[in-house]
DNA sequence: TAAGCATATGAACAATTGTTCATATGTTTA
DNA sequence: TAAACATATGAACAATTGTTCATATGCTTA
């Protein structure tokens, strides 16, 4: 009994009379979710290659190291969007960027990036 | 010389005066560029990935199968939102849903999703 | 069949996002 | 140092997105 007087083994909320799984899975889904934090860094990285743009810059990133105006050109975009689009490639640590002389050469940071567009490739053709 | 009279050698845009790069370049990524649907459904999929409440119910998923009503407690949401994100997560078939009465539960649709978490996390965690 | 529960869905709203345009910054060379 | 080139960035705009609210659909059982 608890200091009202009912019985406490059922504390959870009741739902699709489901109390007893309900309680495991609580405790569960606690143990391992990731910290708020952590889920919204990883939205904010799935963000990053949820747009057709950016994707394209990274599969020529694929191939070679390459200059801002080269990828706007091979991509038929205008430098202005390209470089805005890099910007967010850059802040997620997908590409990094390299000067010399007057031009930015980008390429990809790590090959976590090729392996997620891999996975992600996999799942669309099956 | 082509039928202008003039030198055919190069033919790109002169740009970052690396027209030769310039031309191999075009060439590699024409041929490993995926067709503009997969890569317009790469970045639909991805989008999927982008949001953290989605995420948050994946995590779950990874834990067990799990009717609405419980996502929506375990998350602190309500039905009506939870059941929005899971027809995304349904279209993208990242989840599969399974009547039993009254209740449907959700469960993971195959294992790319959790590879493709599983590598996001490690990138932002280096 | 009616009532009740679990889930799905349409409309509306605020918030976020990608592009364009104009312009600023940084680098080289005349 | 001025001009030219390559890149970056801020503001503005249309388009997209996630949630809420109200309500519809589907299933079970009294």
């Amino acid at each position: 009994m608890n200091k009202d007087g009912k019985k406490m083994e059922r504390t959870g909320v009741d739902c699709c009379e489901q109390v007893f799984v309900h309680e495991e899975l609580v405790e569960k889904v606690n143990k391992e979710m990731p910290e708020e934090e952590e889920l919204y860094d990883l939205a904010e990285l799935f963000k990053v290659f949820g747009d057709s743009t950016r994707i394209r810059i990274l599969f020529v990133l694929f191939e070679a190291e390459v200059c801002v105006c080269d990828l706007a050109e091979v991509l038929h975009m205008t430098q202005s969007a390209v470089s805005h689009q890099l910007k967010i490639l850059k802040q997620a640590k997908l590409v990094r960027a390299r000067r010399e002389g007057k031009s930015v050469f980008y390429a990809l940071a790590d090959d976590h990036v090729r392996t997620i567009i891999a996975q992600g490739r996999e799942h669309i053709e099956e």
